[in-house]
Parts: C-alpha cells; sequence; structure tokens
DNA sequence: AAGATACATGCAGAACCGTGCAACAACAGG
DNA sequence: CCTGTTGTTGCACGGTTCTGCATGTATCTT
C-alpha cells in the first residue's frame, strides 16, 4: 500500500465512519501505529482532520473547504448512491435517471465496472465517460434543461428499444398514498417509459423526500421492486410504506 | 512495447485499479522502473495523474472538473469557435458536432441565444445547459467515451429525424486531395449523417489540423459550403483549398 | 497516585527518487 | 552507405523519504 493510498484511506474512514482510532487502522492495515500516527499528524497540520488522544476526529464542517462541499454529495445522497451500487451486477445492463441522487450513483460506481450503463441524462454520461469498461448508452430527445435529461416522444421512443436488468430511479416524492411523483409531467411520463423496460426498479429517495408528494404520478408502489433511503428505519413512514410490501434498503 | 502504449498501459491501471505501484508494473512489464516512473513523471506533468512516493494515484475527479471548467480552449480553437458563431442565426437550427472545437463553439454562443441545438455530444449537451432560450435538442446511441460522442446505428437513425440550417462540423484532418478526415470509421459515417439533416456545413479546423489527413475519409470537398480555421490565409495548403472552389473563413 | 496507554523523538535500515551518463536505436541528410 | 542528431533506455550514484523500533515523556484511567 502506497503511503498516499493510505492518507487517502484514513481521509475516507473519517469522512465515513467520523473517527479513526490509531490502533485499529495499525492492526487492519498491517501496519506500525507509527506511521498511522505520522499520518495523522500531517494531515492534522493540512487541517484535514482533527488530532485526538488515539486517534483523530473530522475536522468541524463549518473549516471544510467550500469546493469539497460543493463537490461532494450531501451525506443523504451518497449513502443513497452507494447503496444503489451494491445493487450493480457485473455483466448486466442498468438503467441510470437523471438528478444529483443518479449522478452521486454515477460517481460511486466503481472505475473498473463491467456492465452497460443506459441513460437520458447527458450530464450522467459525462461522468461515466471514463470508466473504461463499462458500456454507454444514450437515449436521445429534447433536452428538459431544468434537470438536464431528455425528454418527450422522441426519447420515450428510444427507451422502447432498449432493455435492462435494473433501473434506478429518482423521484421529488415519496408518499405511502401519492406513491412516486415528481414535479413534471414530462419527466414522470419518461420515468415510467425507463422503469417498464427493466425487470426491476429501485427507487432513489434520501430522506427530506420520505412523505412528501409532487404534482404528477410516475409510478404506483406495486410498480416497484424497492426503495433506497437513508431515512430512520423507525420512521413512521417508512414502516407504513413496509406494510404495504415496499422493500426498503436503508443507507447507513 | 512503444512508449505510448506504456503510457495508455498505465492509465488504463490507473482508471481500473485506482493506483500504479512503480516496482510492480517495472517487473509486470519487464523494463526498469526508471522508464515507469519517467512516464509517470510525464503524465503527471500532463495532469493526467498525481505522483505519489512509490507510484502513482488517479487525480482526484473534483480537481479534474475543475480544471475542465477552467481550461479556456487553445487560442487557435477560440478563434475559430468566435468566427463560427457569426455563422448562427437566432431562430434557426445548428447540428453541432463533438470534440474541444465544438466545444468551444457551445461555450462562445451567447447566453441568450435563440435557437434549436442539435447534437450527438452529452459534453456539449451539458455546457449548453444554461442557455436559457436555446432549445436542445440531443441524439441518441452507444456513446464512444475516446470522444464522448454517441455513434452506430441508433444515432445516424436518429440524426434522420432532424433537420438544420447549419451544422458545424469538426475533424482531426484537412487535405486538398484527402478531403475531410477522422481516425475512427464510426464517427466518420456520424459526421456524414450529421451534414446530410443541414442545409450548409461548415468545417471547424484549427491550424494544426490544416495539410493533415486521418484514415477514415468524412466528405469530400463538394460537400461542404466552407471552412472556419485559423490558419495564415497565405498558408500554400490553404492557397490550394481556394482553388478547388472551397470558401475559407479565416478567424482571427 | 500508579499503572496502562498513547505520544514525540531520534535513529538506522530500507525503499524510493532524480540526475548524469553511456549504450543503443531510429531517422534525416549527405 | 555513412554520419550526425535525436530520443529512449538501463545503470550507477548520492540524496531524500519512509518505516519500525527504542526511548523517554505526556496523558488517561482507575
Amino acid at each position: 500500500m502506497l503511503a498516499a493510498e493510505r492518507r487517502d484511506h484514513l481521509l475516507g474512514l473519517l469522512a465515513r465512519k467520523g473517527k479513526i482510532v490509531a490502533k485499529e487502522v495499525a492492526a487492519e492495515l498491517g501496519i506500525s501505529e507509527d506511521s498511522v500516527r505520522r499520518d495523522l499528524r500531517d494531515l492534522a497540520a493540512e487541517g484535514l482532520c482533527q488530532r485526538v488522544y488515539g486517534g483523530a476526529l473530522p475536522v468541524s464542517p463549518a473549516v471544510v473547504d467550500y469546493e469539497a462541499r460543493q463537490t461532494v454529495a450531501p451525506d443523504g445522497k451518497r449513502k443513497v448512491a452507494s447503496a444503489a451500487v451494491g445493487l450493480v451486477r457485473p455483466g448486466g445492463a442498468l438503467i441510470l435517471d437523471g438528478g444529483t441522487t443518479a449522478l452521486a450513483v454515477a460517481r460511486a460506481l466503481p472505475a473498473d465496472l463491467d456492465c452497460t450503463v443506459i441513460t437520458h441524462s447527458p450530464t450522467i454520461a459525462a461522468a461515466l465517460l471514463d470508466h473504461p469498461q463499462a458500456e454507454l448508452f444514450l437515449l436521445g430527445g429534447r433536452v428538459f434543461k431544468h434537470s438536464a435529461v431528455t425528454c418527450g416522444a422522441a426519447a420515450v421512443e428510444a427507451a422502447q428499444n432498449i432493455s435492462a436488468d435494473l433501473c434506478l430511479l429518482g423521484v421529488t416524492g415519496v408518499h405511502p398514498e401519492a406513491g412516486l411523483t415528481t414535479g413534471d409531467a414530462e419527466e414522470a411520463a419518461m420515468k415510467r417509459a425507463l422503469s417498464a423496460r427493466a425487470a426491476d426498479t429501485y427507487i432513489l429517495a434520501s430522506s427530506e423526500k420520505i412523505g412528501t408528494a409532487s404534482r404528477f404520478r410516475v409510478l404506483p408502489w406495486k410498480k416497484v421492486s424497492g426503495l433506497i433511503t437513508d431515512a430512520d428505519p423507525q420512521d413512521t413512514v417508512v414502516e407504513q410504506l413496509k406494510t404495504l410490501g415496499v422493500e426498503v434498503l436503508v443507507a447507513s
């Protein structure tokens, strides 16, 4: 393991778990505690972590570079994205919706992923250009600038010619009675068309969308295989969804 | 093994594995660590990887994005782009090819431009998202990662359903006898399909492309309306083109 | 207060690095 | 065909950086 790689690893741990115990990491990586301590000392000197007795903690969010916050997806979306990545099978075909949560999924996909990704979002397509093993298929059509995806008759028609194992769909509203909803009729139709072309459809929904509804219905619950969210599993709405027979994958 | 081949191999490793250990690669390829280190040093100088003790790591995605946004097009491409923008008529329809020169055109288009832009490049589409008045149409298909455009049967078919007043095409070779050429057969076919759907086709070619030829013919001279270049109008090749009846728009 | 744990520091060996140099191949020009 | 030039490659050298250990000190726990 490269020294610089190890530093990245430490920062990753810090972001994911919120703390680092020097002893544990040393054992895990098979290196001496001294090296871990030295790394932590260096990172602390650069303001990338806060050194504490026994390990290190993240620097307070306010201090973190503004740019870093911009580029990194909000915590909820990142959690949902990494849970969603677990559903993707190598060698399969994946339909990936547009939107910021789907973009987080695209970024979380392993760089050497060997599968076909079908999308109607130029942004997602651009984000996947550096995945050399992934076959990439873009559904054309009129571009809806608001959400940066193609919609309309041409896009729906293009979708009719593809099939996939899995469809990961973003929505703006997730409600027990209203079902899955979004704010634009064309977009709703497009999402429906995408979902219809996949064996399984999972919904990407960070916690703030749970229990809310938008103007246009995308799908009823019976048409989706499951929901991926970072909401509390004990949440009332989440419990309600479970009683409806919805498979809820909790991301953390 | 060729030096350039080796460089590609290194970049591939970086993408697939996320890191390079100089010692390992040297052993694997049967060359000295010095050569590997030299390559890594060069790649790092071009911003293609991050050199670290013991090997190299990928440049962080955030940095790439940032750099891509920051990098202004080379002077030649910028000149060509601004000359090309002069051909675009408000209210009309424009077919915009992929590639860096076309991207420069997209960026040079006025933000309040009121026209329809048709493209097969997700990158170009993404660049035009903030042009509120422009209608944007994306041609779908299999994405060719190398040049970040859609190609193949589906893309060509999608192109059959559109029409435009003007097509701005990038090529890699501009030669009096060989005509307009590019390095990939699929791309050449796609460019032909785009050109066929527009009343006028103009070629975007910064000066370094003048007088060169690539493997696959895109179009013969008689099919294009003109050439937009920043090359010297007195240049021998440019003079030759003029005698062939090619309209040459000199960008400056 | 005392033992346990974590820490900083210095040190030595190992790994890694850049540079200069010579050998070699590819190539253009005579 | 020869020759000078250019660019690449491997090797040798000296310097730098990393790493684990030993030591003495600081901090935590009980």
